[in-house]
DNA sequence: GTTTTCATGGTACACATGTATCAAGAACGG
DNA sequence: CCGTTCTTGATACATGTGTACCATGAAAAC
């Protein structure tokens, strides 16, 4: 059988429980069953949990890239600073069922890391290159005068990232529902695009 | 022995485990050597691990409630809305190893109860009242003329308090350090308080 | 002074965990 | 046809886990 293809779903097993019951409950016997194979298969592919987990965080990475470049292709030509600002960060927010149980399972993982952080090869690569991005994004449309020049693109792409990290945590914790956090986001992106 | 003492002691070890070795190693056993007593002695005042989980959870309130309160009695008389804001956000950003130990081990205990809930017997209560008591301080603000009246106090208090859990989380992931958080914070106030 | 409650220690038990081992069919090249 | 490598299965093992049980001073109440 195909490897990736088996490595996914196994991945995606661990997605489900770390969502559910938590990532604490997901050992190999209960990914195993979960994703309806024997648990020398999980061991198979992961050889040790340790790697289970890295593959995991890796799988949650691509769903995540995956659903970003989703929504700002469903923006259409032409991609505008603008228009990709507000389509990328809103899809980060957990509005449906899936997006939901992905980011749930990446903040325990996420969390996880905080004090193995072994588990995160790649460390904050991601989280300072989406920082840079969005960095250049505002910087663009302040040179287009779409938005106010008068605030430092880099302050201002780490406050937005930090508000959307923390939006997720309330989303998750069911402080407000995805339409609302959407909403607090974009309030936040209309100040900063006057 | 005075129990809530106890109680304390036992919950700080907890805290320390979970501030080091991740919150999943903290067994009964490990926060007993941790605390230096005896595996029967936490059992004895948590009579389960649950209670004690719910226990540090209400300890680790206590402690960042305490920090807060001290930042803002630091400023002396008298607490504007304006340099309440100032004062006890910033509180909550980790920046010495003490609060990063505490928001650590909150944030483990908050990831753990997006799937237990009855960890969390008080659940939203707590960030919901914060947030209407720093909206109420905006909207005095902007009564005073300090900040600008454009802006729902409901929505810009939930955007900076969001801000701050996601500021938590990247100084935890150690992307920003202390003072780089708190400087991001305040350069958000900076932009509510015209 | 005896009894009862509190505080602490040691230990046992049933179970879950990660990992290693032994084994057997399947696919496939020689 | 045979051997080799890839997949899959069942199971064993050592250890860690939460919890329960029994025992012992100490203090307090009557």
């Amino acid at each position: 059988m195909d490897h990736e293809e088996r490595r996914s779903q196994i991945a995606e097993a661990v997605v489900r429980i770390a969502a559910s019951r938590g990532l604490e409950a997901a050992s190999m016997r209960e990914v195993a069953a979960e994703a309806g194979v024997s648990l020398r298969l999980v061991q198979y592919y992961f050889h040790t949990k340790e790697e289970l987990l890295r593959g995991v965080l890796a799988h949650l990475g691509r769903l995540i890239a995956q659903r970003v470049a989703r929504a700002v292709a469903a923006l259409g030509e032409p991609v505008t600073p603008r228009t990709f600002l507000y389509g990328a960060l809103p899809a980060l927010i957990p509005t449906d069922d899936e997006s939901r149980r992905i980011v749930l399972a990446y903040q325990a993982h996420y969390t996880l890391t905080l004090t193995r952080p072994e588990l995160a090869p790649d460390g904050l690569t991601y989280a300072n290159a989406l920082r840079d991005l969005v960095a250049r994004h505002i910087r663009e449309a302040q040179e287009a005068g779409q938005a106010s020049g008068d605030e430092d693109p880099g302050v201002a792409a780490a406050i937005v990232l930090a508000l959307v990290t923390g939006l997720q945590s309330s989303v998750l914790a069911g402080q407000y529902d995805g339409p609302e956090a959407v909403a607090l986001l974009t309030a936040h992106l209309d100040r900063l695009f006057t």
